[in-house]
DNA sequence: AAAAAATTAGACAGCCTTGTCTAATTTGTC
DNA sequence: GACAAATTAGACAAGGCTGTCTAATTTTTT
């Protein structure tokens, strides 16, 4: 419990850029040849880590409770990462990659030439919920972040540049081009692209606060919504109260 | 650390039904007189144990760190509140209950006869924002129901059936009257209610998420882009692309 | 099959925290 | 001012957790 009062969290990061190896441990686990049981208990250590320090935060994260969860002794957990501190910024750094890259994929997925831009957007909306907020890594992360960013505010800095600040420019760019195609009409493409993330939120919002997953026709109806509010407000065509809400359900 | 598996948190909540007393401590704190040193002492011991939950989470939290902050000895602590589960309840129930209260005094400055709509929309926003969303209790309480929600459901049963759920019919209410009496045009208005929610929020949730406090003009910028999109969406008169963007600054 | 490496179970010291207890002090009331 | 109640500081036992160590066992490589 060092890092109380200082941040010594943020002495670490730097200091390991490479994605699943380079810890150096001192045993040196296999310079030339990576055993293949050695790498997946690694990689069970970290997802049960994850599992617990999001289940019962950081604090009341106990290392025989992750090592079990992990199926492996105490020991090995202390084996592949040091300590306590340094685990959980294993975690986090795993944690904000995943993360990140599922954000990347699914942007790649954006309609930038809509056939019908309420069913494109809404398909969209709907992969942008299941892979980027709805599922595992989102989840945790932002419960993490909510957790502990207060207090090692270095560790998450990493997320905060390659995450969401990114996510909105990346998104913004996309609905000015759209706009730019005639499709959309819109001032300021990143108040949109954050309204568009609020949006496609709106509906789940409770349901993820309180730790649940949303269905898939969940998904889908939250998407719905978001998406129609969306075009009434930004689309060429104001077809304003064409269409019998799908909503009411 | 009894409930870690069960949920006796369940058992207590019922038994107290009245805000800030009726607690029964084994000494009866002066049956027929309240005096006012103890009170104070134990609305101090609230406050402090809400900081300190909401900051180092339940686990991390420790008994002397509130007593310090209360300005009070451990001992007080105890004589006050039995154990740290029960001092825990009692935060959670005063937050909540002072949430619940800012919430409900809030809806009602709703622009129900509003002379400009949106600037009306717009200083209710600011409102709820503030009063609801951005203050100590509306901080403290989300942090706290995504940290510990999952472990004692039980505990926050009345957050979730006095909060958001009666918050989102009563601002539904307020939305089909304005839809009613022809200022809005709204097809579903719990849906609208809940994106008038999210939008309200989309430029703050960073700063919200991490754990900051918005200044009053990011406050005031983030109501006036949600309730243009908003009235974009759901006006009557639908002005795109008429005022020039005050969100590009 | 033999040797090397990793893993395991268990014990262990050190530290922290909870909750109790006691004696002394302070506060509020009559 | 006297009395009763509350508060305080401090010590204390019981229990939990971290991180280390050791000896035995398993896995992997040669």
């Amino acid at each position: 419990m060092v890092f109380m009062e200082t941040q010594p969290i943020a002495d670490i990061l730097p200091t390991e850029g490479l994605p699943t190896e380079g810890i150096s441990t001192p045993d040196t686990p296999t310079p030339g040849l990576p055993p293949r049981g050695h790498e997946a208990k690694r990689a069970s250590i970290i997802d049960a880590a994850g599992d617990v320090f999001c289940r019962e935060g950081y604090a009341g994260a106990n290392i025989d409770m992750i090592a079990a969860e992990a199926g492996v002794s105490r020991q090995t957990v202390y084996n592949h990462h040091h300590d306590k501190e340094k685990l959980f910024v294993a975690v986090v750094r795993d944690l904000t990659e995943r993360s990140n890259a599922g954000v990347f994929a699914t942007l790649l997925t954006f309609p930038d030439q809509p056939g019908d831009i309420e069913a494109d957007l809404i398909a969209f909306a709907v992969r942008l919920n299941r892979n980027c907020i709805c599922n595992r890594e989102g989840k945790f992360l932002r419960k993490l972040i909510q957790a502990e960013s207060e207090r090692y505010p270095e560790l998450f800095a990493p997320w905060r540049n390659d995450g969401p600040g990114k996510t909105w420019s990346a998104l913004a760019a996309r609905f000015a081009r759209l706009a730019h195609a005639g499709y959309l009409q819109v001032d300021d493409p990143d108040v949109a692209a954050r309204q568009f993330f609020s949006l496609i939120n709106a509906d789940l919002h409770m349901t993820m606060m309180l730790g649940g997953t949303p269905t898939d026709a969940e998904v889908l109806e939250a998407a719905t919504n978001a998406v129609r509010t969306f075009l009434r407000a930004f689309g060429k065509t104001h077809g304003q109260a064409a269409q019998p809400a799908l909503a009411d359900a």
